[in-house]
DNA sequence: ATGCAAACTTGATTTAGATCAAGTCAAAGA
DNA sequence: TCTTTGACTTGATCTAAATCAAGTTTGCAT
């Protein structure tokens, strides 16, 4: 089973013609109710309330919609980018979840952020016109590219645009030194709690639930993203259960106690 | 003394009419030579290579200087905002240094960032239309007010600007994600190693001293800084000295061995 | 089905850095 | 000049989480 977290889809059926640039699988693509479904537009996405058409008039979206290449199809573990590689475009995810990491001067991974649907990766190589990140996926997804010049070029045109992107690239800033915070001072305890409410808050903005939640990755990627072992994420979270705060069983975990486990995080 | 890394200007001489809502104090507003001098325009800063003017003919940074509410000055540890204030405006550092922190649920300080003459405070403010941090300086300082919503307009006429900004928000993201990395992995020796050479680094993109240098804050907000106390750093720091590294004295720092100090960083 | 590798769990031991506890030093005011 | 105060240093002890070392479990591929 995938993560594909969007499940329906009032999709149009009008079939784009592939981009030969994108050498992706081709599954389903005529389905309208498949989350996978390359057909569907900006229009007609069900991430289009926190991806970037928001704040958008129709006419608008559709004009995003012509620079969008749609449904590019990911197997798990695939690329989307890798560090150093020439920076050409923004991915909105759309199905499935997505990391970035980079590798240290030894050749470990240190894991920057996880991705979920209608969250956007790679603005980070805007600066230097290079990734500074790899990005993969952690189970097959589904992403649209959105080629920055063009990009660039229509929120010149559309303030609405611009703003929003301002205030995408705003928050990965804030989210990122929430993480710092989070580093910098907690114990395993309160990084997991914190983890946890995290992700939880995320599904909520997705509409789905706040307190049935799946942890896309694995505990050592939990681990090296939280700067702990394998063993202290495996503890901490099996304490969490055995004090009734969460139940867990593999990636599926349920919050039983919300207010004990915000307590844990110790979160403002 | 302050911190004032502009020593020399070659300033034109007009004075600007004081912008009532910047209640600053006024010093030496009319000497051309000294860093604090508000009349500086944009174009004869001699930041503008590597602040906001950046690639800009010089017909759009007169534009820009005009939205500049240029030169206020600040005392040490005066804040430009607080976490929570209504976001109105980014800031450009003139002179002097600026300190980026959150407050904890129980209070405790958790600095996000340092920053130096050129570069931009504020940019997490945009997202939710208020400051996720508050930023006071280390010691006193000059700053440049840029109102967003002024600035959003100009750029929007200004393709050049607008790519500008874009990076200099993706170069905050990637700086944000380099100590991630850090706070994630590193020993405390790795950790002021690291954090020595980015401090050479930013000196030397403003042409000044990649070896010889002042740290503008204090042990504790180094350590709070990068998730140590302040005796490891203090330990930390002064192994280095003994171990012929770098020399220390109170907050100036020379980089002696500058292969066994990349060395002790495990830099990438 | 069966076997294998990867992911996860659990326990024992070690250790880097935190905490606790005195110090010393340096700038600033009286 | 002396005192005060905050910043810094240095040493002894403690502890949370890392490391080391076996286990299990799970999910694939044959």
């Amino acid at each position: 089973m995938t993560a594909a977290t969007i499940t329906t889809a009032t999709a149009n059926s009008t079939i784009i013609s592939k981009d030969v640039s994108l050498k992706s699988v081709d599954l389903n693509m005529t389905d309208p109710t498949c989350p996978h479904n390359k057909a569907i537009s900006c229009l007609d996405c069900r991430l289009g309330k926190i991806c970037l058409p928001v704040a958008l008039k129709d006419d608008d979206i559709v004009q995003l919609d012509q620079i969008v290449k749609r449904g590019r199809m990911l197997e798990k573990g695939e690329h989307l980018y890798r560090a150093n590689d020439q920076f050409h475009s923004v991915f909105a995810v759309r199905s499935g979840y997505v990391k970035t990491y980079r590798l240290t001067k030894d050749g470990e991974e240190q894991i920057t952020g996880f991705y979920f649907p209608g969250e956007l990766v790679g603005l980070d190589g805007i600066n230097q016109n290079i990734y500074s990140n790899s990005a993969k996926t952690l189970e097959s997804a589904a992403v649209c590219e959105i080629p920055f010049n063009r990009f660039k070029e229509l929120s010149l045109q559309m303030p609405q645009l611009q703003s929003h992107f301002f205030q995408l690239m705003s928050q990965e800033i804030a989210e990122d030194q929430l993480l710092i915070t989070l580093l910098s001072k907690k114990t395993a305890e309160q990084r997991l709690a914190t983890f946890v409410l995290t992700i939880s808050a995320r599904n909520a903005t997705r509409a789905l639930s706040a307190t049935h939640l799946r942890l896309p990755m694995s505990r050592t990627e939990m681990g090296n993203y939280l700067g702990l072992t394998v063993e202290t994420v495996s503890r901490t979270l099996n304490r969490f259960a055995k004090e009734g705060v969460i139940t867990l069983e593999q990636k599926e975990l349920s919050i039983i106690d919300l207010e004990r486990l915000r307590l844990l995080a110790n979160l403002d």
